[in-house]
DNA sequence: ACCAACTTGAAACAGGGGTTCCAAGATAAC
DNA sequence: GTTATCTTGGAACCCCTGTTTCAAGTTGGT
């Protein structure tokens, strides 16, 4: 039998991740990833193939480590609106506070760089979009049938408006932009969507 | 008196800002902007100086000629509403055909990469964002002066939301999102700021 | 015609990019 | 202990990076 792995391919693809979801994959080099990981290039590249090969696996572990565990938990979240409030400020908490702050969002990273152009990479951006969306469209749809929503509201676009609000939190907390000011953004939008201010008590 | 330049640094600059803009200042080499210009190396370092620098002249030149202009003519808009959805008609239309189609927002997608690590990038996007949140707050004051906003709105908050959304809209089309979806977001999000459909005629 | 001032072309620089190769080391079954 | 099989370390590969250098060319005024 052959010889076995001296370290663990998950921890490595991590650290990895780390490094194209704050740097971006075009300044990242595989002498960053060989530096943080302690791996040799030998080892990176017997395991994960090319650079991109390894970007493409940092980006799907991503989506499923980090994005859809969210978007499940919004999607079985029984409260409707409140649901929707607590998503959004646990994204604008993690994007402007703790170990991730001013990373922004991996995927809506990658929107912007040249990654895109990479067939394989497009495909997981919309597969992230989609589960954003439909993940709202659940919310709200709870939100409905609890009567949370004004009259005539329309889930399915109210879902698409509030994605789009959230790259654009994920882009701007890069920049700097402050929790509080995401976060009145956020209210504000959310309370447009939902039934005029609970009349009195 | 000592010779002249042999070519237009306006020009050559505007080529290098396409450059930068559809591929990112990462991705895009001193050989790409060259070969683009068909400009010398000397030439370019001595009108221009080094790559950061060329960068940021094409991210002001991209501020000045192409956002700036746009908020200029959305804050002057004596319409109100139609004029924000003008506006967003207009934002849709650049961001998803045409010759820059695909192609995102320059000052979006410098918020994604490492770009923003340098002071004057960052000071560059906050002038970027300070001119589009206003631009929309002037919009939203002359809607509501002339009661086109929902009774209690906050002509701020939503400038806020808008800009989001922009954000959003600037990011998706990078991804390939159809005008079209995003033309019925953005009229969601303003319906929801406007004054409840207009009663039937 | 001359000259100072500037631009231009082309080569060279040092460093880093991603990737490959191979000898040396480690493993587990026989 | 031997062997087949895989992993590992480290050097090397080639190409491209941003930048600098300098001789040759070009300009406009004297």
């Amino acid at each position: 039998m052959p010889d076995v792995k001296h370290f663990d391919p998950d921890a490595a693809l991590e650290t990895a991740l780390l490094l194209f979801w704050q740097q971006g994959v075009a300044s990242t080099g595989i002498q960053d990833v060989v530096a943080a990981t302690g791996l040799n290039r030998s080892s990176l590249y017997a395991t994960f193939g090319g650079k991109q090969e390894l970007y493409l696996a940092a980006l799907r572990r991503y989506l499923e480590h980090r994005s859809q565990p969210m978007f499940r938990r919004l999607a079985e979240d029984e409260r409707g609106l409140p649901a929707i409030e607590e998503f959004f400020g646990g994204l604008i908490r993690a994007r402007c506070s703790g170990a991730y702050a001013r990373w922004g969002c991996m995927v809506s990273n990658a929107h912007a760089g040249t990654e895109n152009g990479d067939a394989e990479v497009a495909r997981i951006l919309d597969r992230h979009h989609r589960g954003l969306r439909d993940a709202l469209h659940a919310a709200l749809v709870t939100a409905q049938a609890r009567g949370q929503l004004t009259d005539g509201a329309d889930p399915a676009a109210a879902a698409d408006v509030l994605a789009l609000v959230a790259y654009g939190v994920n882009l701007r907390s890069r920049a700097g932009a402050s929790a509080r000011s995401l976060k009145r953004s956020v209210t504000t939008a959310l309370q447009s969507i939902g039934a005029p201010a609970p009349a009195a008590a």
